[in-house]
DNA sequence: TGTTTTACTTAACACTGTAAAGTATATTTG
DNA sequence: CAAATATACTTTACAGTGTTAAGTAAAACA
């Protein structure tokens, strides 16, 4: 049935076409501000149409969080090439945070906003897998470092929490826009990799104690 | 003219109603899910009074944004007592921990959220006085231990935005749901004193390098 | 006593997410 | 081929949001 499967594309097609919609206005305006009425408004169909195929607006949300992911590890993909941890780990930092300063949108969705987290909390079983998926990536390199000798630490789980939580604190500082206010002019600018190579600097003088 | 005295004194009295209740529901519901409405309701006027004491919702914020770093400043001001300069900074890390384990919504508030922030931007001149205060307390308290020798750095700003980075990022990727969906069971439930404590041990490293 | 000010309320506007009901077209069935 | 059904979408509607403008009753002042 060829007619079924045109029926299928097309409504693939117009999920899709919300998709690049929301995505468009999300990065721009914001979650908060883009409205579902401004998504339908924006591909010409009415509100309620997108309730056909996506369940409410933290399921539009979800998906384009997945598409941040995904766009996070094409980008982590080239990491593979990197033979030795320590340097994978820095390398993963800096594709970390140059992520981060290119999609802050994206970025505040897929790590800081509440909202569409909080409700993957209600059906109890499922679990953020991106997110798992990417903090395993690290603690494995962390643990290649520890074995190559870079640094110890007593539980390495708990080191990649560490070291994720100072990304994460330098990134959303600045995406939330607290750094700015604070800091003097000279390192208003360029704050994010001055800071990213202070924490490296320390990194790597652990080695020599 | 005691009159005006005492009608001066109405008016504050029901601007800290609507504080008390706007900090009651914020600090369980979280800001966005309180409305106007609600704060009226519960403290039996109507929503337009409010506009009557606080210009829109972000003065609402900015006002409950002022008592939490009250609040904060109130915990660091036992912190002159502490005269080493590196047990200073561990124990300033503590208290800051501690009022965003005791205070999520508020830290939230203080930290997180960017509408109030973004409000400041509107008029111009405006500062993140708070924020620059208590940055500078770190910046100080990092300064006497470069020269204590405990560690060192190039640059001084630099290394407390990094420090602040790590405690802002361990902290928020908690209280955004971010940390429990990600680690394994035995370090869920204490990883905040944990992390904190791998990165004090790394600190202290770095003096006998 | 009449006028003005003060402190508040009611009504309204332009939004929001979302559910129920309606409609036109396409497909399946008798 | 005609009637019944399913599909894909729209219209309407509800209950909520922040916020403004107009109305009102009481107090203060002239």
């Amino acid at each position: 049935m060829g007619i079924n499967d045109r029926k299928d594309r097309d409504k693939e097609d117009l999920k899709k076409k919300i998709l690049t919609a929301a995505r468009e206005l999300f990065l721009v305006k914001g979650f908060e501000n883009t409205s579902i009425r401004n998504i339908a408004e924006k591909i010409e169909y009415s509100p309620t149409s997108i309730y056909l195929h996506f369940k409410d607006k933290d399921d539009l949300f979800h998906a384009l969080h997945s598409e941040g992911f995904e766009l996070l590890n094409a980008q982590f993909s080239t990491l593979h090439a990197v033979r030795d941890p320590f340097e994978r780990l820095i390398a993963m930092g800096r594709i970390y945070m140059q992520f981060a300063v290119e999609n802050p949108e994206l970025y505040e969705l897929m790590f800081i906003h509440t909202a569409p987290i909080d409700s993957l909390d209600m059906h109890k079983g499922e679990e953020w897998l991106e997110g798992k998926t990417s903090f395993e990536g690290l603690t494995m390199t962390i643990e290649g470092c520890i074995q190559a000798g870079y640094f110890k630490f007593p539980n390495t789980e708990v080191a990649a929490y560490m070291i994720w939580s100072f990304m994460h604190g330098m990134i959303s500082l600045k995406i939330c826009h607290r750094c700015a206010k604070v800091l003097s002019e000279v390192n208003q600018e360029d704050i994010l990799p001055k800071s990213f190579d202070a924490f490296v600097t320390m990194l790597e003088q652990l080695r020599s104690s």
